[in-house]
Formats: C-alpha cells, sequence, structure tokens
DNA sequence: TTGAAAGCGGTACCAT
DNA sequence: ATGGTACCGCTTTCAA
C-alpha cells in the first residue's frame, strides 16, 4: 500500500503573519509575549494561530537564540550493571525534578555500544543541549572529549578520575570507616568484609575505608574481593569467608547487593543474624528492606546526587560558577536490624 | 568571580569556506562526501576544517534537512514505579540498540509530573525527534495529543487502552493461563492468585487469564487482589491468601516481585516450597533468579519488546507502514525450581 | 506599535 | 566541479 498521507505542513509564523495580516515580527512578538503589541493585533493573531493550528518549531527558535533550554543526563554504563545500579534510576528522577523546576528539559541518553559513544558524541557537538550531566563517565572518551572541547558546562556523577570537572558525589572511604566502626561498636571481635569492585573508585575506597576503622584489629584473611556489586557475588564471597575463617562474627559488605548475597549464604550455613554474625551493606537501596533481617547500611542519596548535578549545570549555564570543584553528598547510616 | 571565559564562537561553514578559499556550496559537499569535488579543494577544505576547529551544527543541519535522525523514548510512570519496574531498563536498552543499528539517536524522556508532562508535549511538538517510543501511556495526555496531532511516528509500549496506533506487547492473559495451567499440571488441588494491579491493563488480563484456566476448580476466596506489582504486596496477599485457605498448594503470583514476597510470606508460615506449596510468577526479571528456590515464570521479552517498538518507528518513518496492528510476541514459560 | 530585513548555521538547486 | 542564492522557521534589530 504504502500511502503516506500527504505529510501535512505545519503552519509556520509566516501562515499565521499572513492570515493575520501583519508582519512576521509582529507574530513573533505575541508569541514572545512582548510589549508594544496592539489589542486588535493580538487579538487578529491569535485568532490565525487557532485557524491555522499553528505549533511554534522550537528547534528553529533555538538556532537563533543559541540556547536550548535542554540538558543531557549520559549514562555510560555496561549493559548488565545499567539494569541493576539501584541509584541510577533515583539520580536520574533527581536530576530530572531539578531541571524541570527550572522548566529545563532533560534528555538522557544511553551509552551501550562503541557505536553510541560517537553518536552521542555527535549529538553533544550538535548543539541540542545547553548543559550535559554525565554519569560513569571514561576518562578519555569522545564523549568527555567533546564536553572539553566544547566547553560545554557539565557535571559528573562521581568523580572520573584524572578529570578536571565539576563533579559531585559521597565520600566513600568516610562512610565505608562510619559504619565500619559502628559495626564494631556493637562487640564483633573477627569482621570481615566482602570488597567488590576494586577497579572503580568507590570499591577501592569502600575498602580503604574499612581498613582505617579497622586499624590493628585487621586479618587480611578476612577480606574477600569479588567482581561485581552484586548479588550472586555476595553469596560466592560470604561462602569463601566462611570456609576460610569459620569464627567471622561481622561483615561489612560493598553493597547491599552484595550484603543480601552474604545474608543468604548465611541462612544456608546455619548461622543466625545479626545473633551469630552482624552484617552492614552499603546504598540505601531497596534490597535494603527486602532481606531477612532488613539491612543496616549507609544510605547513598541518588535523588540528591542528581539534584546536586542538575543545579551545577544549571549554575554554570548561567555563568555564574566556574570552579571545578567537587560537591559531596551527606550519607547518613540508616541502621536496621542486619547487625 | 563569574568571569565567564570568553564564548569561543564556534566555527562555521562559513569560516571554512573562507579559509578554504571556496564557497559554502563546496564545503557542504565535501561535509557530506558528495561526488564533484576536485581533490584540491576537497583537501584544502580539509585543511581549513582542522585548522578552524569546525564542528558541524547538527541541529542546523536538521532544520534544513527537515528530518532530525533522532526518535524520543518517553516513560510515563509514576515515580516509585519508574525506580522498580524490572522491566523498563530491559525495553530502554533493547530500543537503543535498535536505533543505534540503523544511526538514529535514542532521547530518553521521563515524565515525572504535571509539568514534565507539558514540557515533554512542547519537546515533541518542537522537531526535535522524527519519531516516539511510548511506555506506559496515558489516554488523552498532552503527550498523547501531540503524537496524534502532529502524526507523529510512534509506536506503543503495551496497548494503550483506546487509542488506535501501532504497539507493541504481549498476550497477558493467554501467558496466565499457559503457566496457570502448568503449575495445574504439576497435581496441586488449591490452586490460588495474588492479583495485581487490577486497574492496568496487564494486571486484568492476567487474572483473567489466570479464571480461563481454572474454569470449574475457580474458588474466588484463592484470589487475593493486591494493589502493585511489588514484593511487599506479595507478602501481604500470600499471608491473607493463608489465613483465609490454610489448605492452599498453588499460587500464581502477578509478577515476579510479588512471587518473591509470597516466598517469603510462605516461609515464614513454614511452608515448603515447591513440597507444599507451588508458586509460580511473571517477567522472568532479576527477582527470578534471586529467590530460593528460583521462580517458575513467564518470560517477558523486555528487550525484544524495545526492539520492536523501535523497528515499528522506524518503519514509519520510511513511510513503509500505516497499519495500526498490534505486534504480539512470544512470552516462553521458564521452569525453574518453585513449582 | 509595526514592518522590513538581516541573520542563526546549514543545505540544495541552478546556472556556469 | 563550483559559486551564487534561495530557503528551513524563527528572532531581533532598526526605521518608520
Amino acid at each position: 500500500m504504502n500511502v503516506t498521507p500527504s505529510p501535512p505542513r505545519r503552519a509556520t509564523v509566516h501562515d499565521v503573519a499572513r492570515v493575520a495580516g501583519v508582519s512576521r515580527g509582529t507574530v513573533s512578538r505575541v508569541l514572545n509575549g512582548e510589549r508594544y503589541v496592539s489589542e486588535s493585533a493580538r487579538a487578529a493573531i491569535e485568532r490565525a494561530i487557532i485557524e491555522v493550528g499553528y505549533i511554534p518549531n522550537t528547534a528553529a527558535r533555538n538556532l537563533v537564540r543559541q540556547r536550548t533550554q535542554a540538558v543531557a543526563f549520559i549514562v555510560h554504563e555496561p549493559h548488565a550493571l545499567f539494569l541493576e545500579d539501584p541509584n541510577i534510576g533515583g539520580i536520574l528522577l533527581g536530576a530530572n525534578a531539578a531541571l524541570s523546576e527550572e522548566d529545563y528539559q532533560l534528555v538522557c541518553l544511553v551509552v551501550d555500544s562503541e557505536r553510541d559513544t560517537t553518536r552521542v558524541a555527535r549529538y553533544l557537538n550538535g548543539g541540542f543541549v545547553d548543559g550535559a550531566i554525565v554519569v560513569s563517565a571514561r576518562v578519555d572518551d569522545p564523549i568527555s572529549r567533546a564536553i572539553e572541547k566544547l566547553q560545554i558546562p557539565a557535571a559528573f556523577v562521581g568523580h572520573p578520575p584524572g578529570l578536571s570537572v565539576a563533579w559531585v558525589g559521597i565520600d566513600n572511604r568516610d562512610s565505608a570507616r562510619a559504619i565500619t566502626e559502628r559495626l564494631l561498636g556493637t562487640g564483633r571481635r573477627r569482621v570481615g568484609m566482602i570488597a567488590a569492585a576494586l577497579d572503580r573508585d568507590s570499591g577501592a575506597d569502600r575498602l580503604e575505608g574499612f581498613r582505617e576503622a579497622m586499624g590493628d584489629r585487621l586479618d587480611e584473611s578476612l577480606i574477600e574481593p569479588v567482581g561485581l556489586y552484586s548479588f550472586h557475588d555476595g553469596i560466592a564471597g560470604m561462602e569463601a569467608l566462611l570456609r576460610r575463617s569459620p569464627d567471622i562474627d561481622g561483615v561489612f559488605a560493598a553493597s547491599d547487593a552484595v550484603a543480601a548475597g552474604a545474608l543468604r549464604a548465611l541462612a544456608a550455613a546455619g548461622r543466625r543474624v545479626p545473633e551469630d554474625v552482624g552484617v552492614v551493606g552499603f546504598d540505601d537501596s531497596n534490597w535494603a528492606r527486602r532481606t531477612e533481617p532488613q539491612l543496616s547500611t549507609v544510605h547513598q542519596p541518588a535523588e540528591g546526587l542528581g539534584a546536586a548535578a542538575a543545579q551545577a549545570v544549571l549554575a554554570r549555564i548561567a555563568g555564574e560558577s566556574t570552579g571545578d570543584g567537587g560537591t559531596i553528598l551527606a550519607t547518613p547510616i540508616v541502621w536496621r536490624a542486619s547487625a
């Protein structure tokens, strides 16, 4: 069949002007609510707008105004992680809310392949957005380069190592230290850690914080490194720990998902939580309230991070801030029943 | 300080032409890899491009070409659901991959407030995208209206009741019937259902399918309706069922999250799964592999849905298809250990 | 108060 | 092959 129904040409300012019997300039003034338009002209134009079914083409407007009232939100996560990460959704929602407040449109771009990387970089170059928020940046990929080269107002969530830019994040080391100390405060003697994602800042920092809190009491054999912040790695990590050090009575899991896995492994091994073993996690994600018992954990302010990143970008768009500093958000400990 | 560093004006085709000593037309030809450009001109232009640091402004190009090579992905979920829904991420990734294949940019817009609704509708009107994929459409909201009015090539994921448009989805009723029958096939006598989200198509259809499969054997008191597809509602639903009908020996939970909750409640009540009670879920989401025992469930092809929606949109952009039909994807049963 | 005209950054057609 | 020019849809001086 392939009968494409006549693409109904959209009415333009031109059409409105013609029908209203005025110039396009006057129409534009009405459209933008400016002064110096006679009542009669305004009325005629408003009538014409309805008559011809006029809808403004914002893209054209942006071209001349040289600003778009839009900010990109770029997610740069490997496939699986994107689906799993409990924070990403919150960050997105937080950023969207903050931008929405200022009537900015958040456009989220996801990078899931080499091809995406260059296309997104092109998009950034293309003049479709006034700024960008980047989650999980890679150093020296086309996207970071585009942002730097074009000096696009940007903020990163999580500190991109090596990049000197504005960023917001949390203090993973300090938070890890704090919750480990709290765990120690419950009287545990043999405290271990299931460390994850040591190739990332966050993972390495959490381990570092654990080390700090343990000080002299640290027994290296009580540290079990695993690959991802995942439930399954949590199970494996806990099993390894139990095998190696059956007398373990406290565990700091690098994330709630890992902690949930640890709980599962402990239950399978017949250990009671928190009576025999105290367990603490990190993130305060959905996991934390679904385990039995519920997790004591570090609250990660996902929506706050998104909002802060958005505000940083908006400030730079407004030319208010040129600093490359980082903003660190508070991470209160939420004490529940698992320790 | 507020010293906005001199906004470095971006080089344009004009600049390149001037430096290369040719006309803008010729520059444009080189940019678009057309024929009929002398080697000398091409070389001069390429040199000039580097010299002035030219970066094309895609937005301007789109304006004249009247197409953007971008498709919107609109998510219209209430706040909490957005963070919970196990399918949305997969749909997004599937759509992105399919669009990426054709060198289209997916721009995801999230609707989380009244304000967002109108802003997104404006964005759609604005001429920034060639098409749209809509997840969780509302009937007669500004977004659906914009799409209809502008005849934007679109596809909906899940059948938007009342709207006559292209859509992709699954057959919830049939899938529910199939897995219920399979559950009955294991010899259960007293099979119930924790029905959820009955105000949505999907929820109502799954219950309908359950009813069909049960036929004469249906005992209305074994149906427990709960609010959301959530873990906690799963717990509550199962508790209610156990209270009312202690002899229950089979449960169809409206989603995996609900099933996970049911498992928790059953464990708390001392029932063994699958020995005492068989449980089946719906979605085949992350939940399914994290419960103990792992869930038997209906596989929901999230990425496939996203890809199919993307292809439908691309086809309509190409003017190939004008049908308003729906595409139904297969939902194989995945049999694990919970029944 | 209003219209005319010059762009915004490109593309595309038409002579040459 | 190339330059000239009209135009995409809208905003923004500048005169009148």
